[in-house]
DNA sequence: TTGACATAACACCAAAAGGTATCATATAAA
DNA sequence: TTTATATGATACCTTTTGGTGTTATGTCAA
């Protein structure tokens, strides 16, 4: 059955926004694997420091990762609570998926099976 | 357990950038209840009707929506199978994203079953 | 066939996004 | 203290994005 209510979408804009980037979904994903400063994710980008420290404030607002401040160095470091807006958003659409695909369906039984 | 390749991001780009707007998420959330034709969509937002075609074509190129010809009407309709590469990229975390991701594989799982 | 309607296909505009370059500031280290 | 380093901040440029308005095309119906 299919819910009614429409979930706030204010809340997951930011996120949204933020991992509509394949720089910023990138950096994350080196994020995922150590913390870094902003001199480290830049390191393996193409691109000035001053554009990846735009693409981590952009994350930052996005609520995907978070800052701390150690000396003069800022370190990045993923924040796994940030993707919460838009799991919650995706999850809205649970009772139309499951009723009618399948491949969505093997995709996400392709990625449990290998946990 | 983290995975250690990291997926195609290429498949995902036009997805990710297909939800990052927020009329283009709204218009998903109708077309959850019904198939519409352009005007119809255009008809619940205070904007005209070729913006919403510009939004409905960035939809169909992200693989979110199929548009089908009836006579002189585009019926669009919600395809599911086009979040798959985003749940394939967020499965890549997991680990960190944790709990969530696996509330919506489960929800998704049970559906599943009562097919 | 003719008229009404649903959409396509432009051209155009303003704002946002992604990027660079440069300079200032704070901190670690000699 | 002096010097090198890590970052912040600002200004500026270019491309993309979201939107409008107008005109053309195709299709249904009388």
């Amino acid at each position: 059955m299919l819910s009614t209510t429409i979930p706030s979408d204010a809340l997951a804009q930011l996120t949204f926004r933020a991992l509509a980037d394949p720089t910023r979904r990138e950096i994350l994903v080196l994020l995922r694997g150590e913390n870094m400063t902003i001199a480290q994710v830049a390191g393996n980008f193409d691109m000035t420091r001053a554009a990846v420290k735009k693409h981590l404030t952009v994350l930052s607002e996005g609520g995907l990762i978070e800052v701390r401040t150690k000396g003069r160095e800022r370190i990045n470091q993923i924040n796994p609570k940030g993707m919460a807006p838009v799991l919650d958003w995706l999850g809205f659409f649970d009772g139309f998926w499951g009723e009618r695909l399948d491949t969505l369906k093997s995709a996400i039984e392709k990625d449990l099976n290998h946990d």
